[in-house]
DNA sequence: TGGTAAAGTTTGGTAGGACAAACATTTAGT
DNA sequence: ACTAAATGTTTGTCCTACCAAACTTTACCA
């Protein structure tokens, strides 16, 4: 059931930021989502009336506009890939926030299910994994802002990670 | 110099495309293109000479195809970002072969030159340090498949882990 | 309550990117 | 060398997504 070719980026967009309205302010007035998405007014309604024909969006001529309960699992859909795709840049891959967004912001429309899926299982790996965890992303600042990595000493770094391991190893046994 | 807005993603996937012809039989036919991009010769006529408007290739009707020095410095910027993207797909987050090279080629049009930046040191970054490397990737398989971790015993994996650190450290002292 | 500003809509136009099918050229085979 | 098949091009059409600008409706407030 529901075996949906996906939609356009640009459709994608539209229902992301609908959604987004709804949440900031309980109902989204085409003139926020021109501002958002960067465009005129008179693009928005030509597009408004593309969605509800796919029965994407509730929407009456000078009404306002709610996502139908389609509509809001495929939006939900697209701000899930963004926020795992914005957390992987900014978190693990250390960008900025705004660099991570914007780089999210296209590439939410060409990851499919299974890669987000993936990335989804990387992130948490390297946080369970007491080989990696937070501190062993916290240096990969060190790795990408030196020229010369091959002097450093890692011995330090090992220790301190063997020893965490244990800590958290006895202190859960305690529980 | 050359302050290039960026090419759309299908003008990219046809520089992409010739690249590819060249380096396979020294040349690109319309119709290995139309193949390869899975639309009409027809479209593709009509495309090349709009790249070729843009300097971005040689182009005479009838003849062979070739890039400029230009265009082939695109196509090779594109193909290195399809190549890294892929790699890490398939060989971090350990996506097969076919689907990784799917949601590169998607994926290839969406990321900045900072974010694959980024991602190539991440890989390295990866290989590099000590509490990563190959085995630990290796061992995201057994993360994803399995549904409980939270009984796994990590003790030996680090010992390990900790060993191979000082083998290769007197190994190398002894160079 | 009327009038105006803000918000929304419609219409006409542009551009990119594709298809289909008619047409032109080149290549190969005999 | 001639011709059929393969390859390449052109033309006309479609679709999506946008802008510009005229127009309509709604909201507000004096």
């Amino acid at each position: 059931m529901s075996m949906q070719k996906r939609l356009s980026a640009s459709l994608e967009d539209y229902l992301e930021t609908i959604l987004e309205l709804e949440d900031q302010q309980k109902v989204a007035r085409v003139k926020d989502i021109a501002e958002k998405l960067g465009v005129l007014r008179g693009t928005v309604s030509g597009t408004l009336k593309t969605l509800a024909e796919k029965n994407l969006i509730h929407y009456e001529p000078y009404s306002f506009i709610t996502l139908t309960s389609k509509g809001a699992r495929i939006a939900e859909e697209v701000r899930r890939r963004h926020a795992v795709i914005k957390d992987f840049l900014k978190n693990v891959l250390l960008m900025d926030d705004e660099k991570a967004d914007e780089n999210a912001c296209r590439m939410e429309h060409a990851m499919d299910q299974e890669a987000i899926d993936r990335l989804v299982q990387f992130i948490d790996y390297i946080q369970y994994c007491p080989r990696t965890g937070q501190d062993w992303i916290d240096a990969f600042v060190n790795y990408f802002t030196r020229s010369e990595h091959r002097t450093e000493d890692c011995r330090q770094c090992l220790e301190d990670c063997v020893a965490r391991y244990q800590e958290n190893r006895s202190s859960a046994s305690l529980r």
